[in-house]
DNA sequence: GCTCACTTACGACATTTGTAGTATTTTCAG
DNA sequence: CTGAAAATACTACAAATGTCGTAAGTGAGC
């Protein structure tokens, strides 16, 4: 399952708090994110269309709940981005978080460690 | 500078080796991709349009260079995920990271054990 | 019962992405 | 030189994505 960008702003919202109205969602995205109430809808409709979403009807309101797990969604962005940029493999992936400057010489120095005993075993 | 899934095939094979002919990069290309001649140049024009390939004449053979560095573009592609899936923040990813069954539960707790650390830190 | 504000349903439209086709120019083997 | 094969340039076009607008329905007060 492949979330566009908006539909992960969306979907964050949801998994934060669900069920949820287009208009409870609309006030709890990310400020900088103006969207007119009916792109709010459309993408709703989309996701659930692709079965990502729940709508159901509470008396006469539409309710959202998300289907898709946020972390089944998560594993497939990753495996997606690790097929695309990383040769397919974390490793290389890891690799590249261990030598980027977000974490500390120490951290880095335990992450190469453990990175090197991955590398013996081949990973999937 | 974001680049297409279709983009990505091709800088892949481009880091791998350059400069490249279109005819060049089409050999190279995964087996499963198996795109018609035009659809290669079709894309590497977009790629020289955004500044992320180079393209020159050697005598009246086009040949092309990437100008867009891998780890640049890997760096990107990841700030672009952590941003949608992630809270913005790698302490999330990491997590994923962790918790997810593709590292050994060695591997796993010692990465367990470099987080605790980071996240007392408080990264970017 | 009528109106105003909000919700819903549906359609719309520009851009981006994936993927080629065609027509023209070059090139290379005979 | 000649004709076939390869390269270029340009155009095309459907599907996916981002972003609404409008018209019709509905419920809550006056």
């Amino acid at each position: 399952m492949k979330l566009t960008n908006s539909e992960w702003q969306l979907m964050n919202c949801l998994w934060e708090r669900h069920p949820a109205t287009a208009r409870g969602i609309a006030e709890r995205l990310p400020d900088d994110v103006t969207w007119a109430y009916t792109t709010i809808r459309t993408l709703l409709a989309r996701l659930v269309d692709k079965g990502a979403v729940r709508e159901y009807k509470e008396g006469k309101t539409s309710l959202y709940e998300p289907l898709l797990a946020r972390d089944t969604a998560r594993r497939s962005a990753l495996k997606t981005l690790v097929n695309q940029a990383f040769d397919g493999a974390y490793g290389p992936l890891m690799h590249f978080l261990v030598n980027d400057r977000r974490l500390s010489r120490q951290q880095r120095e335990a992450l190469a460690r453990i990175l090197e005993n991955q590398s013996e075993k081949k990973g999937e």
